[in-house]
DNA sequence: CGTATAATGTTATGTTATAACATTTACAAG
DNA sequence: CTTGTAAATGTTATAACATAACATTATACG
């Protein structure tokens, strides 16, 4: 039902959206899925949540860390990836493997979803693409060569439509 | 016309193959690149590109530095990042980002194509799947976000034919 | 030749990620 | 409420991947 932006689902979160909001949603849903696992979303785990989430913009673990750290903490990168694997594990992060980086998931709590993801090379913004063609292009392309699949990733590098120059396609 | 591994184009690598003509094409192929495009297949980039070519299996860039100093040598992981640069700028190469690994484009030559990948967990075979379908479906669901597209990377993870246990889909 | 450009060599450092082991905390069985 | 135990965290060190900056050498072209 939630969106990455509060539009409706396929809409790209726009610059000047309640940001707060999509923060306050995601902690609270993550709270929601931990329970329902029986989980749990400890001190660290959520401040790492926390951080992941202050923006639509991957983010990296040492990044993670400075913030976690800005306060004179102690944590050490160890503790941080610790706090990753789990919120991946749990569904509730990506990773995006061409940054390095990190993002929160927009359908938490939805089945395990293998997620595809638009990066705006300009504004830094990713968003996660739920298509059904696409996957079932890639799941028929996948089979028809006798591969089983187990995973995937799908990273899209372009501009979004926020950022897109005008005349451009 | 060439594949991977001899076989019609969509076969995946077969285990038991003439491996050794993989590489004396792709050489062969690389050096006809290279003339056509008016760049320079030097020494040191020949080396890392036969390195590459060892295998379907993704390589990192450190292993190709061990490769290249195993009998004394002194070259250092910048001229092996410099020749690997040089080798995707120019398609002859692929960098396969799940893995921080290079694999030899197996379509030298033709037009600079985005390249889908498949990897095996079992062999760590790694084969490129040109689908139209796919890219198709992959190009509609973008524009339809009003995204647009400049890069994509796909990597599909799984087992390949020749690792799929008997019975599994 | 002389000079500009490309390529390589060299040193140092930055960035991302994990191994290994010690300590603390949560939680339930007795 | 102890006490065992599994989970989580803390801590130190290091592995693995990648680039910056600058010096030197090779190539090409007038
Ligand atoms: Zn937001
Ligand atoms: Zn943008
Ligand atoms: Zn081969
Ligand atoms: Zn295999």
């Amino acid at each position: 039902m939630t969106s990455s932006a509060h539009g409706h689902p396929s809409a790209f979160p726009k610059p000047g959206h309640n940001h707060a909001r999509c923060t306050s949603d995601a902690l609270r849903r993550a709270e929601a899925v931990c329970a329902s696992r029986k989980v749990r979303l400890t001190e660290i785990r959520r401040r790492v949540l926390e951080a992941v989430w202050q923006s639509h913009v991957p983010v990296g673990a040492y990044d993670i860390l400075s913030q976690l750290n800005a306060g004179g903490g102690r944590t050490a990168p160890m503790q941080i990836y610790r706090a990753l694997e789990f919120l991946m594990d749990n569904g509730l992060v990506h990773r995006i493997a061409s940054l390095n980086a990190f993002i929160g998931c927009a359908h938490m709590g939805e089945d395990n979803h293998a997620a595809q993801f638009l990066i705006c090379r300009s504004c830094g913004t990713t968003a996660e693409l739920e298509s059904a063609p696409l996957k079932r292009a890639l799941i028929q392309a996948v089979a028809e060569r006798g591969f089983t699949i187990d995973s995937q990733i799908v990273e899209i590098s372009g501009f979004c439509p926020h950022c897109t120059p005008k005349g451009r396609t």
